[in-house]
DNA sequence: TCTAATTTGAAAATCATTTTCAAATTGGAG
DNA sequence: CTCCAATTTGAAAATGATTTTCAAATTAGA
């Protein structure tokens, strides 16, 4: 008996709310969607773990928050996305144009984009009035 | 005489310092090149500067540290960049291939990429080994 | 049911970063 | 060169996110 994972309520309560977040979202925002029921100790000790696993992406942004997302619940192949400086709102874009711009990069520039992380930041629609 | 920026032996230092890093680096590090000569809060005042201004790209390391590397300016107009996660490095690309997505999402996408801080992170050739 | 290993979370500690503010510096005007 | 207003510096204090501590609660297998 070592080494063990016990399965808990609170790990569960956490990663369904994770799961139901649309976008990136801050420890603070999963404390507060939980109503301050799991400790945030917890909270902090989950999400490090599953960055660990690679199920969560952490980021900094550029207002100086820590921000995660969780990665495989997005069923495109491709996960290129459009962030807004000014709103913040992230657009998921399902383009060839990515995977194009992927294939160059490994042809002409011997790099392996990832997939998984394609960002690119600007303006939206909307606010560029 | 108003918003007027003065210019300092400290900013001149630091940019030097910053300028001869081989890769990434943190605050720290600058601070101790300095040999403390230069405060901290000076540093990071800078620093948070470069950052706005996009001379320098900030990221979170696995290790919870924050991490800085300079962007070497080209007399183009992109600022195209290929992040290698597993070495670090940041390789400029001059290329036009930025130039056709970037119209490619303002056509079909109707989103003005910056044209500022377009990283891709991936892995270079050397450690796809 | 019993028990050992694991997990939780409140409180305290840590530590990077920011704020404060008086003193020093800068650079233009006279 | 001297003066002066705006800007910058940096030590110290404050902030705030994250980590550590550790006793109590929980888990899961025997």
């Amino acid at each position: 008996m070592n080494k063990e994972e016990y399965q808990t309520k609170q790990k569960g309560l956490i990663l369904d709310i994770i799961k139901k977040q649309k976008s990136e979202f801050r420890v603070q925002d999963i404390y507060e969607a939980l109503n301050k029921k799991v400790g945030l100790t917890t909270i902090y000790r989950l999400i490090d773990k599953l960055v660990k696993e690679g199920l969560l992406n952490k980021t900094i942004g550029e207002d100086n928050i820590t921000y995660y997302q969780y990665l495989e619940r997005c069923e495109h192949e491709n996960h290129f996305y459009l962030k807004c400086e000014k709103c913040g709102n992230i657009i998921h874009v399902d383009c060839d144009c990515i995977i194009d711009l992927m294939n160059h990069i490994l042809a002409e520039h011997h790099f392996v984009a990832s997939s998984e992380h394609i960002i690119i930041s600007g303006l939206c629609e909307k606010c560029r009035e």
